[in-house]
DNA sequence: ACAGGAATGAGATTCAGTCTCATTACACTG
DNA sequence: CAGTGTAATGAGACTGAATCTCATTCCTGT
């Protein structure tokens, strides 16, 4: 992919700024943070961040924005089985990626696997359902856990 | 598999009569609804099932029954993304499955593919975990939503 | 700089799921 | 088949994520 100098950041915002008229403080504070981490976050930890940093965002306008940012497919929700919703960016350049969550200590990391995707691309042209996504999710316990 | 005459809800009885001591009518209730249904169920669908029944189940006997029926892997969660979890029967002589879930109407539907559960088993060793359980959802519209 | 409308914040509210503890009922023993 | 120890159950308080409301703030185009 083209232009990987633009950071998702940029991009979303750019994309936010074409779609609606406004684009406030609070949306940039949430842009950033997501671009800065390594992988998914949930609502409540976006919040937590952000409460401590020099721009807190209210819970609602979390929540708003994110539905937003899902609505204009900038990031995805994964759910990884327990509690929580998380959120991370869709990057364009990325290979789309699936995650292996450890039940113990609850970290979430992210995989991906070509042969994989191949069986799913394969499986849904033969299932009574136009697929549009997919998610996979290995649970199990991490290294640090079964040590 | 063999006996295919013993129903689910009889043979789940017998294996937890088996791992503990009592086995009291709330269990049977549960075990009947869960039997009856053609597809998973939400523990608040359960409640509510049972509030109008013949054997009113609590809120907290609802979830420690779903917890140990889990735990005996006499049924399985399904996640199908958005909001509640639901549960449903494990049945000996089925295979393992995964769901197909419609977004517009919520509908819920098993499938299983041996060459998508060959890529997994196989992933599984490559990845930084010990691999427990894996799930799979594929998201998109239902025949009857596309029509 | 200003006006109008979108974005935001604070807090109340909802709702699934968990916890506690008093009560009930099962299953074994004699 | 009554008694007893222990597991199961029920009622409701509680938690925590997510949603809603509405007053306030602050973008953006003019």
């Amino acid at each position: 992919m083209a232009r990987e100098a633009e950071s998702w950041a940029a991009h979303a915002h750019r994309v936010l700024a074409a779609s609606r008229h406004h684009t406030g403080a609070a949306r940039r504070a949430v842009l950033e943070l997501l671009d800065s981490q390594p992988c998914a976050l949930s609502a409540v930890e976006i919040e937590d961040a952000l409460r401590t940093s020099e721009r807190p965002v209210a819970r609602a306008s979390i929540y708003r924005i994110l539905d937003e940012l899902e609505r204009l497919r900038l990031i995805q929700k994964v759910q990884v089985g327990q509690a929580m919703t998380r959120y991370e960016p869709v990057r364009g350049g990325d290979e789309h990626h699936h995650h292996l969550v450890c039940d113990s200590c609850g970290t979430v990391i992210p995989f991906s696997d070509s042969r994989l995707e191949s069986a799913i691309r394969d499986l849904s042209r033969r299932v009574p359902m136009r697929v549009a996504e997919h998610e996979i999710v290995l649970h199990g316990e991490c290294r640090s856990c079964t040590d």
